[in-house]
Order: C-alpha cells, then structure tokens, then sequence
DNA sequence: TACCATTTTTAGATTAATCTAAAAAATATT
DNA sequence: AATATTTTTTAGATTAATCTAAAAATGGTA
C-alpha cells in the first residue's frame, strides 16, 4: 500500500512505522480530552497540553492521519478523536506511564510530586516485555501513586466507587483514594498535611461561609481544609 | 554568547541546551572508539557503530561542536575525540545503560541476551536522581550482567584482572567474569554451553592444530570449545 | 614524485516537528 | 442578519537528523 505525500510524493505505508513520541504524546492528549470531555478533542486544548502551538497541532493531526490511517479521526475545524485502535494505543501509553511511576515510588522511593515528569520520558520507551515485567515485578498494581486506575495488558482500568471529599456527607468518614488534581505544588501541599493516599477523613463540619470544611485526620488530628482542596480529593467511604 | 551557524544565521548558545539522543549517541561512539584505539575515532567507523553514513556524522561532528562547544575536539580529516567533559557525559552515559542492564536482568529476569537493546533507549532518560536511586536499589553493583565495569556516579571504573580464556595457561583454573563480544547470538550460544557468568573453566588440553580448547566446566563437565569463542570470554584466575 | 584508492567533506535533498503571521471558518454578540 | 471575536487552518520558515552524489583531501605504492 502507498499513501500520497505532500508534492506528490508517495512513501511506502510500512506496517512497522514506528510511532514517534511526538505522536505517542497528541494521542494520548486526544484521549485525555476525549475521555474528559466526552466530544472531540479542540485543537486548541491540545495545543495547551502539548505546550505547543494550534498550527503546530494541525500539523501533526495531519501527519498522524497520514503516517498512521486508523489511529485518528479527524474532520476540518470539528477537531479530533481516536479509532479503537488509536484508543489502545494511548491507553497502552497511560499502562506504561503508570507502571513506570508506580516503580518510581514503590522500590526507588520518589515521592508522588516527583514521578509525572520522569514518567512522560519513561512511557516512550518500546518494549511490550519490559513493561510486562515491569507489571509482574511490581506485582500487578491497579492503581499508581496518585490513585489513578492502571489499564492492565489489555486496556482494562479497574473502576472504584469513589467521590470527591467536598461531596462527602457531613458526619461521614472515608479514605483518601486519589487525587483529581497531580502538580507537584498541590501533592507537596497533600503531604504537609498529612493527607496521603490511604488517610482517614472524617468531616466534622462543613463551613457555609466559604465552604471549607473541619476534619479529623486518621482519627486524632483535626484541622481546616479548604474548598479548593476537597474539590481535588477524591475519598472512598468505608 | 551567540554562534555562527550556516547561511550567516546566528542562535544564541543556551547553557541549559540539552544533548539529544542522536548527539548522545555520537559522544558514545566516539568514547568507545577512542579508548578501543586510543587515537582519534574515525569518521567511517563513528558511521559504522551508529549505522549512519560517514556524511551524516562529519555533520553531526560539526553540528554538535558548534552546539556544544567543549565537548568534542575535531580538525578536518583528523577525526573527532573528547574533551574532558565530553568523556563525562559518555561515561555517565555508559553508567545509565549498564546500571539498566543490570536492573533488567537482576530484578524483570531478562536474559543477558535481550537488555543491550532496551538499554540503548533507558540511557537517553535525563535524570540523574533516577540514576542514582537505581543504582542504590541495585546495591551500587561494580559489573553489569555481561561483566563490564559500571562507572560510579563520578565516572570511575572499577578494573578488574582479568584475562582472555585463549590467555589462560594450560591446566590452569579461572572463572568466567566476563565477554568481549556482547553479541545476542554469541551470548545464547554460551548460555547453552552453561558458560556463564561465574562459571569454573580448567583448561584440561589445548589443541594446537586448530586452537580450540578441551576445559573441564565447572568441575564436572568435559567439553571442547572453539578458539573463536575462548577469544571472547574473559575469565579471572582464582 | 605521481598516481590511485580510500576516506572525509561538501552540496543539495528530504522528513519530522516545531514556529509566526495571515487567511478562513466557526461561534458569539449585538 | 450583520458584525465582532475566537478558533482553526494554511502558508512559509526554521532546525535536527538523516540521505546520495560529487568533490576534495589523505595516504600508500609504483
Ligand atoms: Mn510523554
Ligand atoms: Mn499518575
Ligand atoms: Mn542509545
Ligand atoms: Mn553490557
């Protein structure tokens, strides 16, 4: 099979053209988006995540679509979403991205704010044994450092119950499960307060005022948190 | 401080500017040759090891130098070596790719065989907490699973007496430590003959005709093998 | 020393991934 | 519906990393 290039030029269709990590991090863009927000991925909005430019985007849409048919489904100015196969392809991304900060934390003791960034370079890295090794070694974990769902091998995530503390019923307790918001500023933030992965809140007042709330921590220290932060909890009641 | 660049163009020098992988990949080479033949690292063998052609590295050589000054020393037609800090970067570099090598084979169980490739892109990823911790994780190991040296994180290399097993005198005991050819058909064949790592070899006769060697396998096990392998492995006397 | 083979460099192209500026299309606001 | 704003695409450049073909330099040999 051949595809038409720019300037007429045609170039073989090679079944193992190598996805390039450019490419790896706009589909995985346009799934987030497309999971996020149930439609089509704005070109915009993923020229924010990639920290690059809309044309620059358009661009790669475009080489993507032609490099890689069945991956991308893209019409003029209606944005971009993924086929099943581009969907397995990011969901693969977000397997390897996962494991390899579960890693980071687990047996090289990084703390949660530190492993997104090494995470991103470590997902390109091409070997289905490796992360499947990986995955073994670390003993099959469903969920990383931040709480998030790890699609096993063949793309299925492990849904849990679990709601965000500023939805927790005053009076109820519940267990930290995961974050919604992962920047390093706002985990560092978690730690100072003691509110890791696996703390137990119990809300003893929700504030009107402002909508902060008076919690117990793991049953003996109580303290103030912010709207803002329990909006970016997310608890599992016990 | 700016540079000149082709077509009269100027671009300011960044101190921050970060080695690419392909440049990455260069400065290895050119270690590697350089110490192979203490001399300067040709053109045609640079493109050899990268499997490029010899035109793409007299660019990358002068792409390189006009990036990152002080890192490589090259007159037309003399060929390229390292500066100082060139070499640290490629020794760091080699630290990176054995300790991965190590982690592969010591803690995901792949064979000495199967790490080479997936090593060669674990190198690339900058991050030297990462390194370190791994290298802690591993225990700080001197040799990786083929038996080379792994540089400390200041760049020293642990050396070893070590010998080939064509050096090794007749009737004499050693153990294998080591390879010289890292080669995966070369390492598969040497697992089935139980020659590994650690492995006791004597010397029982050694056949001029031909050069091959009669040994006793760890104590127990009579076999002959080919001048060809015993130039390849490196053994220690006990 | 002059010639020849080999090695290295230069010249000119190509592709991927980005950019800025301008044009076009879609959407929102009078 | 007309106009203004925002979003997306196109046009045109740039840089890194490669290639092939041709030119130039080097080194060995007659
Ligand atoms: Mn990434
Ligand atoms: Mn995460
Ligand atoms: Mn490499
Ligand atoms: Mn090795």
């Amino acid at each position: 099979m051949v595809f038409l290039h720019k300037n007429n030029k045609f170039y073989k269709a090679n079944i193992m053209n190598p996805i390039s990590k450019a490419e790896e991090n706009h589909l995985k863009a346009i799934f987030n988006l497309c999971e996020e927000f149930s439609k089509p991925a704005s070109t915009n909005a993923i020229a924010k995540i990639m920290k690059t430019k809309a044309a620059s985007v358009t661009a790669m849409i475009k080489r993507l679509s032609e490099k890689h048919p069945a991956l991308v489904n893209h019409q003029k100015h209606k944005g971009a979403s993924l086929t099943e196969t581009g969907k397995k392809i990011a969901t693969n991304l977000i397997r390897k991205h996962r494991l390899w900060e579960t890693f980071l934390v687990e047996k090289l003791n990084f703390s949660w704010d530190e492993v997104h960034e090494i995470a991103e370079e470590l997902e390109h890295i091409k070997a289905e044994k490796l992360i499947d090794r990986l995955d073994e070694f670390l003993g099959r974990p469903k969920f990383d450092p931040h709480g998030d769902p790890i699609p096993d091998a063949k793309g299925n995530f492990t849904f849990r119950k679990q709601i965000l503390l500023t939805e927790l019923a005053a009076h109820k307790t519940a267990v930290v499960v995961g974050v919604m918001d992962d920047s390093p500023s706002f985990l560092q933030y978690l730690d100072k307060l003691n509110l890791v992965l696996g703390a137990k809140v119990k809300i003893l007042e929700r504030i009107e005022y402002d909508g902060s709330n008076r919690i117990l921590l793991n049953d003996k220290q109580e303290q103030i948190l912010t709207n803002k932060v329990c909006q970016n909890l997310y608890v599992k009641t016990l």
